[in-house]
DNA sequence: GTTGTTTGGTTGTCTATACAACCTACATAA
DNA sequence: TTATGTAGGTTGTATAGACAACCAAACAAC
């Protein structure tokens, strides 16, 4: 008897792959509470469940006495599919794409073993990536993998699909939280010739340990940002009835910031 | 006929002070939601309209089945009184300062007035801080204060106190939405004599521009963070009826990621 | 024309109830 | 002793209904 899928959750779903598929035109007006009560066969309650999650993560606004509008934000993730480069390429029409520098099975080294609670005879995938924007080099991706969980897509085509997007397609690993840290840190030789910035510039690093759903470890990565053209950008939002901090990190544009 | 506070808001404050206050025990439990019908005589989705806040914002964990237990997480930032400095070295313990470099009123520059919203003869507040913990320098804090809302608190002592804080005690605005950007840049002279650290050593950059609630820009700033001692941290949270990304941001914790 | 008023629709809050899924602890049976 | 199941509490989901706050547009009164 697993936990089944609630209603309010796949109606959130439905709605979603509305919006994205561009149905409702931009900040133009999205079905009322009870528009949705009539369509869905269910409670105002659970449309309310629904419309929420598209709300907290910035699909949509609210306004008391008017109704409900679609926003397409420049910003905006999905937290199911996480941190995809490659979605965030897509949003600002930029032609993804890859290169491996390293691809290797090893036995990694203790602070990483730790790190991703292996076991001493487990294995992990050493992959290296230099990822493009419109063929200009972007982010160096230094990371580990799980060998046990990679290995079906190990020896697929990582320069030109999102590997979480693999993942997704051909097994069963489904991909749970994150934890991420930034740190700012100083190109070095590797990545002076990577990614084609001076000596010493000023790089973002984010690692990043991503569990699966059953709380294996599933990737850690460390990836070297040139600030010059990505940065993060967050937005908090104060008290609200059903809000939070809203989504967030990633940014290409630099409009309204100089 | 201004909105009155709604009841699960509330509820959520008291349940918050008495979190904060520290009455109930690290991983203890939390009452349950029958017991907070009782105590607060509202409905049951009342009361938990106020614990999901409370989830939502890291200071619960719910486990179907078990109950409601309290984290005292190491990272928590409180929304209300956002990106708080002086709460976040109270937090581990270490004792917050902070030394004025430079305080006047000014006429800022056309970016600045574009950015802050402000009419050609609106003065600005420039006000330069370098932030200490433990009597280490850990931050220079470059910001542009909107006079008009900042001149009741000119005078005051803001070397010993959170400018928020102060604002929040002395003035009737309240601040609202707030947006920042992450970027990595490089010490300059003035980094390197007022943090203590090398020329060209690479600084985590945070540009915040506040709202109040009334939709003004009360700051901009440019916030440079020694990297080495102070990083910032995400948890993304993957599905799971109601939670979105966790909150944020700023950690000064090492451990667990070497 | 301008100003107030009404009306209908929308989101926001709250209540009351019910059942499902899950966990722990205890009692029972093998 | 070891399973096994039962009971009661907890959170999760869902329903149905009610009223408040708010907005826009239509209408009425001046």
């Amino acid at each position: 008897m697993n936990q089944p899928v609630p209603k309010y959750y796949k109606i959130y779903e439905e709605l979603l792959n509305e919006i994205r598929s561009g149905k409702y035109q931009e900040k133009d007006l999205f079905p009322s509470d009870t528009e949705l009560v009539k369509k869905y066969n269910v409670s105002r309650g659970t449309v309310r469940e629904a419309v929420k999650l598209l709300f907290q993560q910035g699909y949509l606004i609210r306004e008391q006495g008017k109704g409900t509008f679609v926003t397409y934000r420049k910003i905006h993730q999905d937290p199911d599919r996480l941190i995809g480069f490659t979605e965030l390429m897509q949003q600002h029409n930029i032609k993804p794409s890859a290169k491996i520098i390293e691809k290797e099975i090893t036995l990694p080294n203790a602070n990483i073993r730790h790190l991703m609670r292996l076991e001493n005879e487990q294995k992990a995938v050493r992959l290296v990536r230099l990822r493009f924007g419109d063929d200009q080099p972007l982010i160096i991706e230094r990371s580990y993998f799980n060998y046990d969980l990679f290995e079906p897509i190990y020896d697929m085509d990582l320069e030109e699909n999102s590997i979480f997007e693999l993942l997704h397609k051909f097994t069963e690993t489904r991909l749970g939280d994150a934890h991420q840290k930034i740190e700012a840190v100083s190109a070095g030789l590797e990545e002076h010739q990577l990614l084609g910035v001076a000596l010493r510039t000023p790089l973002l690093l984010i690692k990043r340990l991503i569990k699966t759903t059953d709380g294996l470890i599933f990737q850690f990565s460390e990836d070297a940002y040139r600030s010059d053209r990505i940065n993060f950008s967050t937005k908090t939002v104060p008290y609200h009835s059903d809000n939070d901090l809203q989504p967030l990190p990633l940014d290409l544009s630099d409009d309204e910031w100089f």
